[in-house]
DNA sequence: GTCTATAGGCAGATAGAC
DNA sequence: GTCTATCTGCCTATAGAC
């Protein structure tokens, strides 16, 4: 017996970072299974001994990059340690770094068109990291209506930096980020009585 | 000569109406060239005879939405004429007849993941849509920064709909599509200064 | 638990008949 | 201009050795 009890548990858990990190840059169906497995340092053979089948395994990556061990190089956390958690994360989303990493960022910005044609367990990991965004958002926001308006922030960091990554032209680009960053700023700090 | 002059044209318009539907409702890679061209009621072989590749039946389908023979069903032109063009605009944009039309949808909102993985031919046509919808918002705005607050009316847009369309629960969808929708008409009626 | 080998299917692109 | 036929390659999923 060659493997340690936690052997699977790890394997398991290289997959599905190798997947979260290939769905990302390059989308569900473009990615192979082939190709998670290699790049997790495995065979594609053994794949199904650890997932159900491709659905499963996407489902499960969307839902991974909510866990801890997943990378976010674009948090940065100890700067700007002193302020709200909700600015920082609008800080973070909008940021360049943010925008630039097809790898790491967060699967609301990257696979938004991939989640609505796949099956209801995809959706289901999706809508789990989007209310996990609200929530940290809500939890900042003073006065009325904060459920409200923490939707319509999540929906301006979404909309802001997919569409500005969809655009051709870089400084387009920017303008869309900034132009919605300032306008998040905004509604953060709005206190209707 | 069995081929009128324009038969080629119409053909090619029948395959680039064929190719926006599918490519809107399935996604860039999930539809293959036979697809699209039986759909078409013609056959694979023809299709290079009209396009150099996939890329590029891509990159004319997305801008086919631009043109007037592009069926756009939630807009109904003859309800609200009253309203100024970008209030009518942002009505449709978060009518649940948008949201729930996978296949006649803007393609800001159905084609974003996938438009960031493809060749600059996509991003070109898919930053003209976005330049459309932005100017045709700025248009009707006044007051200082209309650049600035168009382009955050259409991220709130592209997000608020992307975001909804990715989540399982219905309620959860509507909920964002409203606060987004809210959010909008505010930013459209503030007169800064 | 992971490997190699393979079954079975479908994709994009081209060739040549009409 | 459009057709049928085909080349070539990769995909998901399974079988069976170790």
């Amino acid at each position: 017996m060659p493997y340690s009890p936690t052997h699977k548990l790890q394997t398991r858990q290289r997959i599905l970072e190798s997947a979260r990190r290939l769905f990302n840059s390059k989308g569900f169906d473009a990615v192979s299974i082939g190709e998670v497995m290699e790049n997790a340092g495995l065979t594609h053979g053994g794949f199904y001994r650890h997932f159900k089948d491709k659905d499963e395994l996407y489902a499960e990556a969307v839902r991974w990059f909510l866990c801890d061990e997943a990378p976010k190089p674009w948090r940065r956390p100890g700067r700007n340690a002193h302020k709200p958690r909700a600015q920082r994360i609008v800080d973070a989303y909008f940021s360049f770094d943010h925008f630039d990493d097809n790898e790491s960022c967060c699967p609301l910005v990257s696979l938004p068109s991939d989640v609505t044609r796949v099956g209801e367990g995809v959706k289901a990991a999706y809508q789990d990291v989007l209310e996990k965004l609200v929530a940290l958002l809500q939890a900042d926001l003073e006065g009325p209506q904060s459920r409200e308006r923490a939707l319509s922030v999540a929906a301006l960091c979404v909309g802001g930096l997919v569409a500005a990554r969809g655009v051709a032209d870089p400084s387009l680009a920017k303008e869309l980020r900034q132009a919605a960053y300032r306008q998040a700023q905004t509604m953060l700090k709005a206190r209707p009585c």
